[in-house]
DNA sequence: GCATTTATTTGCGTATGCATTAAAAAATGT
DNA sequence: ACATTTTTTAATGCATACGCAAATAAATGC
């Protein structure tokens, strides 16, 4: 079987992946309409998976379907980063409350070590992207050991939604080197079963860095990415 | 043009509300297995808008496509209900505690007024499926006004994913008699400002709900609904 | 009999075509 | 010129068709 010519996934699923994609790197920017059949064109294949990729994708809150004038990218407002960060701060600081009651070894709570690592390593290195992927891990594993499968994906399409949002403001602010103490602080919290500890902490995290972002977009007049 | 003949809404919408109403009133029972071909056989319509529909369901977490086995109408079991009633007590405290901020004037708050009342004349009827809708209206009612669209629509998923369950637990528990109490609390907090209580004390009545709809399914043995 | 291969069935994923109807453009009246 | 009606255009919602692959049944070998 010729390796280039296997199609392992559908091509709803293609057309889910490549969108968000396109998405999250500003191909299709926010704001900005599409015809499904210009989608299909782009993405080479007919309206059937690209009109089921779009549902999906209306349903996470990525876009918009507007009959008759195509789909358009939702952009990303001030008020939607501040309901997206409380959403983010109260089901996040549940997950390190239960982690911490949960009795973890050192050995489960090596993702959240890594991420940490990784972040300082990155900020070292000024490597913005590299910081915010790493971030984006800790928060995942977070919520990954607080053992909540709904508040997993819940979590993970709030993230998705301030993707654009977040790393078009990443070079504008100062190095977040007080962010990473933070997370220090909530494994140790989580390490220690220290459950009302790790859930206070997080949400000052949380708290704090949503003030960092809603007042960078404040200051820059961002009214919408 | 003849009424009868009007045709209002899609087809996609028709069939998503009608199998949200069959699942919920156990036309399709939880674990049912149904092609697709044969739903859009029941509606009346073909395929396509019945696919649509289902993936709608899929994400909202009522059902599961498995391909080749047709789509299976998940049902919920303990740890599902945990888990679903720890995003709501999180969820709906910091709405709560929102409404409270906000100032809102005895008018703002008929709505949980009107719903407190609906449930005390229910339950003096011992009509406990009003008492339920009552219930649902306020806890909807109270994510309302906390003001935040996404902690609205993931509470009504939430609330969806509970529905069935809810209902079948409906007559075996005693009268919910301290439920009011507590949502009269919960507005009174609210309506005073004190946004500290109003978080508290609605936390308090969501984890003492959460237990004793887990202790009737443990006593009652019911793995899943 | 039981395991393994081959044949058959059937559900799904996708492409395609078309009726509907909203939006845009053109025509008409004032 | 501007408002109003009529015509045209075209995007969508949906029905339909079909190939592929998975599941099942039948056939074959041991």
């Amino acid at each position: 079987m010729n390796a280039a010519l296997v199609k392992s996934v559908s091509n709803s699923q293609r057309a889910l992946q490549e969108l968000r994609r396109r998405i999250f790197n500003g191909e299709l920017p926010a704001g900005s309409d599409h015809l499904e059949s210009e989608l299909a064109d782009q993405l080479n294949m007919s309206r059937t998976p690209v009109r089921e990729a779009v549902l999906m994708l209306e349903s996470q809150g990525l876009l918009e379907l507007r009959p008759r004038k195509g789909v358009r990218i939702l952009p990303v407002s001030p008020e939607d980063m501040s309901e997206i960060y409380d959403v983010l701060t109260e089901l996040e600081s549940l997950a390190a409350e239960r982690a911490a009651q949960a009795g973890y070894s050192p050995e489960d709570l090596s993702g959240l070590t890594k991420a940490i690592d990784d972040m300082d390593v990155a900020l070292a290195q000024s490597d913005m992207e590299g910081w915010a992927t790493a971030d984006d891990q800790f928060h995942a594993e977070l919520v990954r050991i607080g053992g909540n499968s709904r508040i997993m994906a819940i979590a993970a399409m709030m993230t998705d939604q301030v993707r654009r949002a977040r790393n078009t403001t990443l070079y504008m602010r100062p190095k977040p080197t007080k962010s990473n103490d933070d997370h220090r602080d909530v494994l140790a919290a989580i390490a220690t079963g220290d459950a009302e500890g790790a859930r206070r902490i997080h949400r000052q995290h949380r708290e704090h860095a949503k003030q960092i972002i809603i007042d960078l977009l404040e200051k820059h007049r961002l009214r919408f990415l």
